[in-house]
DNA sequence: ACTTGTCAAGCGAGCGTTCGTTCTATAAAT
DNA sequence: ATTTATAGAACGAACGCTCGCTTGACAAGT
């Protein structure tokens, strides 16, 4: 099974540290690292609660415990705050969905298959991350909002680029909609966006995973290949 | 072609003005439903692009060019400004997908190709409302919020009913994936949730419904009876 | 024909509140 | 003693909402 390294809470917000050193004027390393932990857990939690601009810093203050001066410790303004989550979202996508296994990229199929699961598995471990950066997305100032639009827009070229070598390579069912990248995307966001609903139901990663591959490739594969209980 | 009446802004806020007579203080027909429809016009466009908490009563009036006093002559307060919206949006709903024509309920296959293209057709002529409705909820009110996540459940068992009933009527390949209901919405919202990218490359409406059909049936129908360009 | 009276409709300054942000005083650590 | 971190009061701007005033169309009275 498909293992991501390096995107927990604790992981991101080392990385938020480095990457926002010079707007971050709490020095001492550790103590920074566990404040920040705390802050941005709570600030995930009341945005996508209540959305990131319906949190306000009283709220913020409030639910993190550090007072109002305290988180200006840690960002200069809302908008940093904004940013600095965003980056790690975006970083994340870059360098997961970014560096496929070498055993994978010979075949399209393949490397179809592990874009499915590792977006699925990324956004996992990343869930109020990523819903965080995408669903609020609407609401962000200009340049964030486009920010956002644009890893969203790198993703899809993605799918895009291996489907195209797919069909170039015969693989594809013939007539296949040429819909079918912008398709998948929606299904991958389901996942984090309706996180809550799939776990009272009881659907794993696993079976969520199966499920839009299964839904992929029997809507691309040559009829003769499929096999009918969840391919292997 | 699937033809759907009585969902023009016109109607919308006709029906507006009848189901909160009592909040509405505008006597002229002619005059309260004119003005409505600029006010709610200019209401889903600022919510649309910036979303409806961050737009204030300000923006609304200067938008609209109607006074601060003169938007509180069609609603009470900026919640009753949103449930006014909601209620149309869920309205529509109810009674779009809930009445489908005599002739496809006896076929639980035509029954889901009808429901497919209804709900698109549906958001397509209501495009701004629905991207209100749903894209914003998260930042509703609780109650509001409850409103829109019960539409959206609702729309949703539909998709289960007719599922459950062509499995009963051994219609669909056997071991097709439970989630299939589930998985059929995230494609129905991409329509008007990213509406502006399918205009940019443009994907009619016909399009997109013979896509979605294409990759749902190809899902769950048995393999002989596919048929592989886009099933009339 | 012209004045006057009436009232629905519309306007925008101003209310109290809360926002993001800053600042100063203090506590803790080295 | 000096740096580093923290708390929370204070500030101006902007918020949702209210309210007293103006406008304009129309009917009654002359």
């Amino acid at each position: 099974m498909l293992e991501l390294k390096g995107h927990t809470g604790d992981d991101l917000c080392r990385s938020m540290l480095e990457r926002h050193a010079d707007v971050i004027s709490v020095q001492k390393p550790d103590v920074a690292l566990k404040k920040l932990k705390i802050i941005i857990s709570a600030a995930l939690k009341l945005s996508n609660s209540k959305g990131f601009q319906a949190m306000s810093l009283r709220d913020l203050s409030k639910e993190s415990g550090v007072s109002m001066g305290g988180l200006y410790a840690y960002f200069d303004s809302k908008t940093t705050l904004l940013n600095m989550i965003l980056s790690e979202v975006t970083g994340a996508v870059d360098s997961v969905l970014g560096n496929p296994p070498p055993e994978v990229v010979s075949d399209p199929i393949e490397h179809l298959k592990w874009l499915i699961e590792a977006h699925i598995r990324l956004t996992e471990e990343m869930q109020p991350w990523f819903s965080f950066a995408f669903m609020e997305a609407k609401n962000f100032p200009a340049k964030e909002r486009g920010r956002a639009v644009d890893s969203e827009a790198l993703t899809e070229s993605l799918f895009a680029e291996v489907t195209a070598r797919a069909i170039a390579d015969g693989r594809f069912r013939p007539g296949v909609t040429p819909l079918l990248p912008t398709m998948i995307k929606p299904l991958l966001q389901d996942w984090y966006v309706k996180r809550a609903k799939y776990r009272r139901r009881k659907v794993s990663v696993d079976d969520y995973i199966a499920a839009v591959q299964e839904m992929v490739l029997t809507t691309c594969l040559p009829v003769d290949q499929l096999s009918h209980p969840a391919a292997g």
